[in-house]
DNA sequence: CCATAGTATACGTATATGTAAATATAGACA
DNA sequence: TGTCTATATTTACATATACGTATACTATGG
């Protein structure tokens, strides 16, 4: 399968997209993902494996955390899809409506831990424009 | 679901993919891209209803034969996704290799009534890069 | 009206993917 | 060691899609 038609099928769904809009702000780990996106963690669980399999994503463990990132995003055709699709989601309602529950999320701890551990997302997100 | 999510889908599959790669250059009939994917009618027939479900695709007839073009390719996000595939296209070999042939298929009348009909494709061939 | 070319639909089957529930793993810490 | 949190995997089942084959539809020309 062409690395191309890969990407599409790994984009080709609504939990996947809102993944990918999330991390278009920066890293995350799995439990804030599965906060904003409201669903149970083995479902996504799954969609992370399948962007991860699609190459869209890639992960590294910290401690008992996994944290999730978007792929070389400045390497070969990724980089341009990832700007087409920086810019296609602005124009969308529910996946803004993402990010603020991702704000929120961060500020108010969605892992237990970040009460007490500084969340690199949260800087992460701060910078977020000048990420990918 | 969402228009993104359903163009994504639509992209999502080789024959697809190999479908959009031609449109890109203009105006074809049905028989000219059976040729070039060189796969069963019925096949080819579906993934093109599948693209104009997916928004992507528009038809219109012409006498007995039915010709597909990109669906409003400089309206809203459609304008920047064409802008995207033309440019990832580009580096995949054998979408090249399709559109050798899909020359190949107009000189050669891959229509039987391509012989003796001047054949709209091909002006648009010519000046294809300017198209979308 | 009939034959033909181009196209679409119907149907069965194989595969891929979605969800949900239960279980397993890995690391942190008492 | 044992428990807790975060994450992964497995299982079962429903849905969606891909494809081949056969059949039907549409327009044209004789």
């Amino acid at each position: 399968m062409s690395e191309l038609q890969r990407c599409f099928k790994g984009l080709a769904d609504e939990n996947r997209l809102r993944i990918v809009n999330l991390l278009l702000h920066g890293e995350l780990c799995g439990c804030d993902i599965q906060y904003v996106l409201n669903n149970s963690q083995p479902n996504v669980s799954r969609h992370l494996t399948y962007l991860k399999n699609a190459g869209l994503v890639q992960d590294r463990r910290d401690g008992f955390r996994i944290f999730y990132c978007l792929a070389e995003p400045q390497k070969g055709m990724r980089k341009q899809l990832f700007e087409f699709l920086r810019s296609a989601f602005k124009g969308d309602e529910k996946l803004q409506r993402d990010i603020g529950q991702l704000k929120q999320a961060i500020k108010g701890g969605a892992c237990t831990l970040a009460q007490w551990q500084p969340y690199a997302a949260l800087t992460k997100l701060k910078t977020a424009t000048t990420h990918v």
